[in-house]
DNA sequence: TAGGGCCTGGACAACGTTGTCACGGCAGGG
DNA sequence: CCCTGCCGTGACAACGTTGTCCAGGCCCTA
């Protein structure tokens, strides 16, 4: 537990600097600096005896500094829920490439959905004069990156829309794809839905919720209370759920799961169902192709990428008024949505 | 595309530093210095005047110029093969949270299997001066490393071990898993197994494979060249492999699959084929039990965690000699490992 | 041959922070 | 009343790099 940044020095281990190679090499301290940075202005000659001290000596320039003296630290920093979602993964993947493509690194975090630790996170990147941040909230008021935005940190959020503050935003049409999912197992007869999602304080969870209602809405379908599950991703209380509103008197015959956590488990629990019920999940999974499971798949990559290139667009200067950029769904028909209706 | 480090200076959008909190609250530079990091010596009203200029000029020490100072950046870096694979997210997510017990956050970076790009990362990664690094190896020359090494960045190879260097590595027994894999098929009756790997150059497929000649050898089972893929992830080149070595005079009646990819592509083989082909995967998967699919499972988060221990371990000064830690692997059965040989 | 311009190289300050050390004031004891 | 010692505070250098600026040497031309 020990924090690491209040340990006695270590001086990088004796390491070379410049100053090192220019002695050996027998030149100007500056010298060594443009070579480094292949800036012009040293003869072939010259060049060779310093690539030939950095050898011997093993230097390698120490980007801190460098960082410290040219304002700029080349770092992205990436904020998100968990690293270990599948949904993530490709999400940060994207990002990454993104930011490789303009020579920059990614610091991720994940802040666990806890708002805590997603402004301590943030707020560390920030100390670490990360040039962006790209943040998937787990919180609602942002407010507290204010100063640092107004102190230049490029900021982009992903998935969810910032709080309280006026900033860029990359989202999937939450809202939209629901509607369409739920409505898709309207069309196929049924009457009787169950939405099964994740707490609605996060905001894709409550704009998919409210999809829902609108599809049933739109279809003159009335939602009974015991039909949209209070919001977990916990597997027992989804278990739960699933089995509550299929023991019903009048048991719903669909489900519509929010998000990729829950569809896992619904799908687990349906499997020890006798009756078939109907399934659409929000997310891809892997595998679900061959499990049959109708989805409404959202492009995490896509999500990632446009995020990082609208970051970076601003970092080159652009100065457009923040937007708010929605992504479509695709709803894909695999079986498990087209199941019928079938009497209790 | 380009450079971000090479662009004209934007001074952090002029933050305000410790000398002008200093100056805004009638105190010394060094004063400020003691109240942001917690030092004692100074009066509780001299404190509070400090605090009130922090806040009210929006100042965020910058840990650039810290990390100058003090010699230590309280960074990890890990360079992995490719953060959107499911098996390394929670690999890269167990190593963040040993990072964040020890106040340290982490940078990572995806290799894709590239040897070059996995020399740049690690090195970009040094140039940062991170404390420590943890590697995938994608080349099997890290021979680069050694003068970083030297420096005192502490270094640790996770998954696969490293090349041509002595160093800390946490590995998963690859041999063993596949061979007990595979003794399981033969276990069952099968006699005629098929491999399907990744490139035999990856650490990880060359053992898996060596572990499925050790268990046909034990069994006293000849192995044709033909039920040995040549080695690759890409789903087109897997179908092939499988359909071949199913359509073969004598068919094999089980394969063994060396990967997490190569596996979902067999499973998806397999589901169009007529005659029930038994199958034993390397890696668990999301949802492989709703499958059933038997697998050889590997705990990825704890590589990472094991990975991650070591490397902070070293951190705190332990000088022990690089050490090869192997974790065992576990064999799941699901079904699709249990189906007896079928005549062709 | 003198003068001017170009090219190479180096001295120096600055980036924002922290470690060292010294200073002034105050309390307590002789 | 003076000396000692402690406490709170601040001045200053240093971390390793890069931008600015200047010096010296060379070549070219008048």
């Amino acid at each position: 537990m020990a924090d690491i940044a209040r340990r006695p020095e270590h001086r990088y281990g004796n390491r070379p600097t410049m100053k090192d190679v220019a002695a050996r090499a027998g030149v100007g301290l500056k010298t060594v600096s443009r070579v480094v940075n292949g800036e012009p202005g040293v003869t072939p000659e010259t060049e060779r005896r310093v690539q030939e001290a950095i050898e011997i000596l093993g230097f390698r320039r120490n980007d801190s500094a460098r960082v410290l003296r040219k304002g700029r630290t080349a770092t992205v920093g990436l904020v998100l829920e968990d690293l270990a979602d599948p949904f993530y993964g490709p999400l940060s993947r994207a990002v990454e490439e993104v930011a490789r493509a303009h020579g920059a690194l990614l610091i991720n975090g994940s802040s666990a959905e806890d708002p805590g630790r997603e402004q301590e996170l943030a707020l560390a990147l920030c100390a670490r004069r990360v040039d962006g941040l790209i943040v998937i909230p787990a919180g609602d008021d942002h407010r507290y990156l204010e100063p640092e935005i107004r102190a230049g940190v490029a900021t982009v959020f992903v998935d969810r829309p910032a709080g309280l503050i006026d900033a860029d935003a990359v989202l999937s049409d939450s809202f939209g794809g629901a509607r369409d999912g739920v409505a898709h197992l309207i069309a196929h007869g049924h009457r009787r839905i169950g939405f099964i999602g994740d707490r609605p304080r996060i905001h894709t969870a409550a704009e998919r919720l409210r999809g829902y209602r609108a599809a049933m809405e739109d279809a003159g379908l009335p939602v009974q209370d015991a039909w949209v599950s209070p919001g977990s991703t916990d597997p027992e209380r989804v278990r739960t759920a699933v089995r509550e509103m299929l023991a019903a008197p009048e048991p719903v015959t669909a489900l519509f799961a929010g998000n990729n956590r829950v569809m896992v488990t619904v799908v687990r629990a349906l499997a020890e169902h006798p009756r078939p019920v109907a399934l659409v999940g929000f997310d891809d999974i892997e595998l679900a192709d061959l499990l049959g499971v109708t989805v409404i798949a959202q492009d995490a990559a896509a999500l990632g990428r446009t995020a990082a290139e609208r970051l970076f667009r601003r970092l080159d200067g652009a100065d457009e008024a923040p937007e708010r950029v929605v992504l479509g769904t695709t709803l894909l028909a695999r079986g498990s949505g087209e199941i019928p209706p079938t009497a209790a």
